[in-house]
DNA sequence: CAGTATCCAGACCGATACTG
DNA sequence: CAGTATCGGTCTGGATACTG
């Protein structure tokens, strides 16, 4: 199940960028070069169903939408330094 | 890259077997229900070019194979541990 | 037993256009 | 600004048949 938010392009970027404290979808879009608003939100839908970040609503004018790491996905977030570390290690060979 | 890994189906299942000793992929596919020799096939090498297995040929009749953790392979699956562990606490809400 | 080749359905992703 | 809908191309995986 980890595998579907592993596994599909983008999400982890997705994560990285929210952890680092870009939390606006708009932000997000900027930061990525070739994410398109479609697959940015079916990622941030999936992230929130997984309950590794959750959404909040301001009801303003114009709309403010802020996704944030829950606990779970700060737990989360220490595995993929794991496999950064391990992706570190392995290029040096 | 290591998404490469992760994120194909049946990659974590082919190492988890293997890490407990099931390591021929005549073996491994009978564990495995619906995984097709093609598919095997594609994860064996694809771990193999990540260095995460290895590949010993014994030159009998009929022919034997094995795949084996390398240490890198090892040091992977600590990081499957951590996907079970936060999978379980995931599952337990 | 180990491994490859081919064919095909479905998933995934990007482009575009559009709504509130 | 946030989000949805639709259409198509590409890539992945499953079924099957086959070789050494």
């Amino acid at each position: 199940m980890i595998e579907n938010i592993i596994g599909c392009k983008w999400s982890l970027t997705v994560i990285d960028l929210i952890r680092r404290g870009i939390k606006r979808p708009g932000a997000i879009q900027r930061e990525v070069e070739g994410l398109t608003t479609k697959v940015l939100n079916e990622r941030l839908r999936k992230l929130v169903r997984f309950e590794i970040v959750e959404k909040t609503i301001y009801p303003e004018n114009p709309p403010r939408v802020e996704y944030n790491l829950t606990r779970f996905g700060n737990e989360f977030i220490t595995i993929l330094d794991s496999i950064e570390e391990l992706e570190r290690r392995f290029s040096e060979n």
